[in-house]
This record gives structure tokens, C-alpha cells and sequence, in this order.
DNA sequence: TGCTTTTACGAAAACGTTATAGGAAAAAAG
DNA sequence: CTTTTTTCCTATAACGTTTTCGTAAAAGCA
């Protein structure tokens, strides 16, 4: 389209035309710049009266403030990040809804950058975010428990706040929001023994993970709890990779002596559990009773419906995001060493 | 913690303490910082064995650019918005991962807006963007097919790319990333017809909007073609509001002369005619045949596993990021009116 | 040799804000 | 009627880049 408008250079990118700016502003007002800047601060300094003509004006005009000139010369922005392993999944899509209704309400801009389980990535972006474009971050780490330095290097080098959620580094002393892995896991793996399991399973990632360790402590102390001796391969190791993981699966419960219950500490784990269960035609819950950590709100209508362990995500991704805003603002300035930790929602339906 | 650096004013805020900024590098290089910023933009004006001084020490001292001081500038950066009615749904969440997957690659940042079907925030998140935050507009419109003068004057005031996917402003000129809304629910419709069902009904939202137009043509026109007699109560309009939606689908499907099939246009829909079919004991594929416009990983999962008509909501995503930042830098300058079509794919599974 | 061109850099002016320092006029205090 | 304070505003210097323009030295050319 014709209307677009060129730069004269010799690339000739879009070129924003943007609105008024506060000089011609105060040309028109026959202000100084500063007394506008004031005006539009509501600063003491200035008249009722002459806060109210540039007011007006600058409403009529529709003027905004540049953000990169404010940010630049006040040297923070009212933007933060969000980093996260996967969009793609019902837990991380809620805790970013949560976060979103914060942040939007207290008029911050959010930026979100997608890890997919790759630390290099994870790296990448928190480099990249170390030239100051934001004020603060919230993030979940993905798999793995050696690299934390660069989550250390990044607060050394910015001194930005920064919020964990769900999946931390334990050995970090950062401000944290979780949940309570270890004793809803005990719970859940304690009714999957009541309802008759005698040897539950519990899926979980190959790479260790804080949270994960929790849920499989929560687990083993159930088991003890209720007098289940507990050998190794009651632990199945899954990946990123569906595919995969469906093959791992298939083969263990493919064996004679195979689990009779599974507490899958993963939504997609729980997923491929039903597939392979479905394909093996083993019964759910009659050969194997399962519980899977998801917020899938489709799980009740699941074949049969799965009982879920459900974590409270958007309220997660809600406090971290209120924690967060705080330590910006710093109304709240003990709030940097929270750790605030929500309970998760077991519910019993047709799987176990 | 008392590592938090503070500046001396009233209200105390955390101070990001940046790395090292052009102006130092060129004083330790024994340089002027036009040479310096020269350099690091690899121009010709600049000798190699310069070059390479000023990469190394900005390499040694991990420099980042300032972007707030380089988007001033330029008047221009490298970050672009993405505005969504909902991420907690698989469709929106696939698309975020696909624009990201193209933001990551070519080094720009996503900001991500929620409007939860509001158009008054819709509104005001263009408002807001029009201070010139960003390059770049990827939107995906709320219901209701009213408003849509706020994109042409964001339009007409920023002069910014923008493009549209998925749920479209028909009326508008713009580029757009679309399915074949039309021809997939003609073909979705025609096999429910031939798996047996007489008076299937068409699930729409109560707002009208371009996308759910095309599929209702669709929906009618295969009607037609197999000599069904199209009446206006084999439409039902459901909301936002799961709840209602449940009382809504449960009332009609309690009648006598009920449908006996379902294309269900939105992803929650078919969710609710499940629990609606469930509740009332009618069974699926027997009594009604469903078919859902739905991405969900879990279709197959369902109690009966689910027919679908699936959005390549990744593909599309890509798509809309590739042509925004081809806009954006104009290396394509063409694109502006490209209105891309991908194909929505028909999985028929048990529930017809 | 003298002239032009190229190479390689620096000075300085933007970009649009905010913050600091200061100052004139008006008001209050003595 | 001074003197002090308060009120309200302006000038100016940042903030950290990019870009335009200018220029000395080097190189090319006759």
C-alpha cells in the first residue's frame, strides 16, 4: 500500500510516525518542556491550573510519553519477562494467564521467551536480557539441576528482581513460588495404595529437577508409610520426547510383573500412560489405577475420567507476578526472600 | 537482602546496575564513541584492525547495547505484540509457540496481551501501544464484529505493521493468516451426514465474527447439497461462559426432537457437548456424532475419542511472525496485502 | 609536483524524556 | 517596610545510542 511511509535511507524500513511529543506540547502551551514533564507527573511544583491546560491538550492531542526516552533517562521501564520451558501445556498457559492479569492491571508489558527443555536456550535469553530491556523476571527453569550459575551471573550482573515459580533451584536464594510437591504426592500415591494399588509406578523426568525430587520423596515416604518396599524400577524415567516416552512405556508395561498403578508427576506422562494402557488393553482402573499431575481441563472427560493432582496455576503465576511487581516498586522490600507456597487439588475420578 | 543497590531518592527503587556502556568502552580503547559505535555496527567507515580492538573489549566486558537508548534513536526496535483472546486454550497456546519460534530465530522480543474476549481491552492494549513500543502487531481479534475502527486508527496514527490471523477483520485491509474455514466445515459437516446423522446442529458463537461466518456458510451449504433442510434453531449459540454454555446445550439436548449431531466451531464447545451427552446419558457416536474445531492433545483420549477438525495453529503462528518481521525490515514489501490460507485438517475418530 | 579521491576517524547534534538547580514573583512573617 | 518563605516555573544537563558532517592523512593520478 501507498500510504506507508519511507524512510529516505537506502534499506527504506517502516518508519513509525508516531504522535506528539512533549516538546511540541509545550511549544503550543508556551511551556518549558520541564513544567509539561511535571504537569504530566503531577508534581507539586505545579499550578492546578496549569496541570489542568496541559492535561487537556495532551489529552486532546493523545499524546504518550516515549517509552524509551523515559526508560532510558530513568534508567527502568515498566516492562518484565516471563521465561518458561512450553506454552503448549495447560499448567505454564495458566500461570502466564495468571501473570498477564497482574501485570496488566498494574500496567507493566510483558515479554515472553519459550525454553523448550533447552538450557542453552535458557542461557541465550537470559543473556540476551542482560542489556536491560527489563525491569524484572519471572521464570521456570527447565530440566536439569546443574546449570544454575547463569541465573546467578544474571542477578550479579543486572541486580534485577527475579521470581521462581514451580520449577526452582533449590539451591538458589531466590524468591520462590511453589507448591506443596512433597506432601500432595504423598497423598496421591497413598490413594493410589488405598484404592488396591500394590506396586505404583511414578513417571518423572530423567533430569532431576527440584520439584521433581519432592514429588518422588512424597512418594517413597508413602510408600514406607504403608509398609511397600521400594526397588528402583518402581521409578520410570521419561523425556521430552512423546514418542520416546510412549516406546519406555510400552515396554515396562508390556513385562509380567508390570506396575498396577502409576502417579504420573508430568501432565504428558499421565497422557501417554492412558495411550499405552489403551493399546495394550490394559483396563484403567482395573489392571492399572493412575494419577497424573495435570490441569488438563479435559481430564474428566478422559476414558475412563483420570484423577488429577492439580496445581493452582494461575494463582501461582498470579503471586509470582505480584511478588514480583512489588520488589519492582519495592513497597515491600522483605518480599525478596518469600517463599510462597500454594497447596495442590487432589481429585478422585474413574482412574484409580 | 542488602546486596540490593538503592538510589538516594524518596521512594527507593531498585537501581539496575548495567554492565559497561559505549562511552566507557571508548574512553579505555583511547576512541570516540562514534568510532566505537561504528565498529560494533560493523561499518565500512572503520578500519579491521579497529574492528577487531572494539569487539574484543566489548567482548572482555560482556557490552550489551542499550536498547532504550538505540530504540530511541532509531526510532525503531526489535520487539513486537501479540494480542489474543485467551492463552489457556490449545489453539492460542500452539500459535504463541509459533510465533516465538520465529521471534527467537530473528532476535526480537514478544510482548503477549490478553483480552479474554473484552473488547474494552482489546481497545484499551492498542491505546497503550501506540506510544510506540513496539514494530510490530500480531493480532487475533475477540468476538463481536462491531469494533473495529480501533486497528484503523491504530493503524492510521502509528503507520505500524500489523497482521491478522486465525480470527480476522474481514473488512479491513490488511494482511491476514487464515484457514479454509469454509471448505473444512463443509467437508466436516458432509461426514457427520454420512455417518448417519439427520439434523445435525452447528455450534457458533453468540457473536458474530468473519471466521465463525465462513463456517456456518460452510456448515449450511453442505446441509443443502445432502438435501437437508436448513432451519434457523439447528444453530446454537453458546458464550464465553462455560456455565451458561452447559445450561444452554443441556436444554436443547433434552428435547424431544433434539439434534443428532454436533460441529462444535470452538474448542470449549465440543468439551461442553461431551459433559452435556454425559449428564443426560445420551451416548456418543449413538445418539449424536460430534465433531470439534479443537487442537486439543487429548481428542483421542476422550471418552469416545473425538473427532476433529484441527487448526495447524503452529504453522499459522509461523506464518504470521514470518511475515510481520518480513513487513517490519521490508524485505518483502509486497506481503502487505498477502492474505495466506492454510489447510485445517479432519481426523475422524469414535465419536461419529 | 599538485590535484583529487579514498580511508579512517572524531565532533556534535539529535532522539524524547526526567531530574537537578536555580530564580523571579508572590505570599507570609517579622 | 523589610526579610523570609513559598509557589511556580525555566534552563540545562543528563540517559546511551546513531547519524551526519567535517577533516586530516593516505593513496591515487596526471
Amino acid at each position: 500500500m501507498s500510504s506507508w511511509r519511507q524512510t529516505s535511507g537506502k534499506d527504506g524500513n517502516w518508519v513509525k510516525m508516531n504522535g506528539i511529543s512533549m516538546i511540541q506540547l509545550a511549544k503550543e502551551l508556551g511551556l518549558s518542556v520541564s513544567t509539561v514533564s511535571k504537569a504530566l507527573g503531577d508534581s507539586h511544583e505545579i499550578s492546578a491550573s496549569t496541570k489542568k491546560r496541559v492535561l487537556e491538550l495532551a489529552k486532546k492531542y493523545k499524546y504518550k510519553p516515549n517509552p524509551f526516552a523515559s526508560n532510558l533517562r530513568k534508567k527502568k521501564g515498566k516492562q518484565i519477562a516471563v521465561i518458561i520451558p512450553d506454552i503448549v501445556n495447560n499448567f505454564f498457559a495458566l500461570a502466564v494467564d495468571g501473570i498477564e492479569s497482574v501485570t496488566m492491571s498494574k500496567h507493566y508489558d510483558t515479554f515472553i521467551y519459550l525454553t523448550h527443555e533447552n538450557l542453552e536456550r535458557e542461557k541465550a535469553v537470559l543473556e540476551h536480557l542482560e542489556s536491560g530491556l527489563i525491569s524484572g523476571l519471572i521464570i521456570s527453569v527447565c530440566t536439569g539441576r546443574e546449570g544454575y550459575a547463569h541465573f546467578q551471573e544474571f542477578y550479579e550482573t543486572t541486580r534485577l528482581p527475579i521470581v521462581f515459580f514451580d520449577r526452582v533451584p533449590d539451591l538458589l536464594q531466590f524468591p520462590k513460588v511453589i507448591t506443596n510437591n512433597y506432601e500432595s504426592s504423598f497423598d496421591a500415591t497413598a490413594r493410589l495404595i488405598k484404592a488396591g494399588s500394590k506396586r505404583p509406578a511414578l513417571i518423572t523426568t530423567t533430569e532431576p529437577m527440584f520439584t521433581s525430587m519432592e514429588r518422588r520423596r512424597g512418594y517413597q515416604d508413602a510408600l514406607e508409610k504403608h509398609g511397600i518396599v521400594f526397588t528402583d524400577e518402581m521409578i520410570i524415567h521419561c523425556t521430552d520426547d512423546m514418542a520416546l516416552n510412549y516406546t519406555i512405556l510400552r515396554k515396562i508395561f508390556s513385562q509380567k510383573k508390570r506396575p498396577d498403578g502409576i502417579f504420573a508427576s508430568i501432565e504428558k506422562y499421565a497422557i501417554t500412560s492412558y495411550e499405552v494402557c489403551k493399546d495394550l488393553k490394559l483396563s484403567i482402573p482395573k489392571d492399572v489405577k493412575v494419577i497424573g499431575m495435570t490441569n488438563l481441563r479435559t481430564a474428566a472427560l478422559l476414558n475412563p475420567s483420570l484423577s488429577t493432582l492439580s496445581q493452582p496455576a494461575f494463582d501461582m503465576g498470579k503471586e509470582a507476578a505480584g511478588l514480583l511487581i512489588k520488589m519492582i516498586e519495592k513497597k515491600s522490600y522483605a518480599a525478596a526472600n518469600d517463599i510462597i507456597v500454594l497447596p495442590n487439588e487432589l481429585t478422585i475420578r474413574d482412574s484409580i
